[in-house]
DNA sequence: CTCGTCATGTAAAGTGTTACATGATTGT
DNA sequence: ACAATCATGTAACACTTTACATGACGAG
């Protein structure tokens, strides 16, 4: 996944491990995440399998170390690109906690609902802020089949996550 | 995670780890999916910190492990099942693809999309059929904070996903 | 001169998947 | 007989997080 999207982050420009971290955070870094730690190592596998080459432009004395995509990293990358979406069935944490509830004391279970749905209001709130920046580009027209917005979930609850929890006893 | 879940379907009955892979996957499956190879080492790394105690009972000679909860595995569950519940921002895997989309012809972005759309117009029938079930619970009461449907997705939206997408460029 | 940011990286531990290996029992 | 399911487990691999280690540059 990491090696998707440090691919994809150096479609257009060559950047360094440092800056591929930067882009992440601003940009698609509210579905995810990545460290140090996981991304080195990562762009170190993608310039062993050839996806990537590295240009070393050191500045001063400080090491800087650039990423330039090869045709066969582009090609990889759109490769990922057009395989399908897999909704995420499978590992959901976040929600799993939930299905123990009715172990829980109401107060607590109370306490912890609240505190989640505050959580995702504010969630809610930078998501709408970054379809604020969104709807001031003017490459529109490339975005226009993403705006699934709060007002589309309305009509299509599809595209949102249902909670719903059962025990069989 | 595996563990705290693995452990939480310990909490009435003393069940094999074939028997707790059923349960995961009849109840939480929705939610969190479990393979032999993570639960068996899991169930031994609890058995291991004292959170489990073991009692071989084969039937005939097929091999049979039945596990019990320790007081202090219970403890140790209910601290997990206590502590707050973090939305999941970090690693939503599936929607960090979109991010990239407009790289994405538009043809197989809107296919993609629809796929997508497909895949959870399913999903919520799924979560639909639990709550059907659900419903029908005769201790209800214990579960009442957590209807957070459908329906409270209209009103609340906090609960839901919505997706929106921004490139700064 | 000190703090924040820039910059790269390693090591250990955790957690998971897939595939393999083995064999018993039940239903058709 | 054969397949499906019951039942346990290992091995190799993949990926990630957290913490650590190192050091340069720029601003105040």
């Amino acid at each position: 996944m990491l090696e998707s999207i440090a691919l994809g982050m150096l479609l257009e420009n060559d950047l360094t491990g440092y800056d591929i971290k930067k882009f992440i955070e601003n940009g698609i870094g509210v579905f995810y995440k990545a460290s140090f730690g996981s991304l080195y190592p990562a762009l170190k596998r993608l310039t062993e399998k050839g996806y990537l080459t590295t240009r070393d432009k050191p500045q001063g004395s400080r090491k800087k170390i650039f990423y330039h995509i090869t045709e066969e990293g582009r090609k990889q990358f759109f490769h990922w690109l057009s395989s399908p979406m897999d909704i995420f069935e499978g590992t959901n944490t976040h929600l799993a906690k939930v299905y123990f509830f009715d172990h829980l004391e109401a107060e607590i279970r109370s306490q912890q609902l609240l505190e989640y749905e505050i959580n995702n209001r504010n969630y809610l709130k930078k998501l709408r802020e970054l379809e604020k920046g969104f709807t001031e580009l003017d490459n529109k027209e490339c975005f226009s089949p993403l705006f699934i917005t709060e007002s589309a979930l309305r009509r299509k609850p599809s595209a949102g996550v249902v909670i719903s929890v059962c025990r069989n006893r």
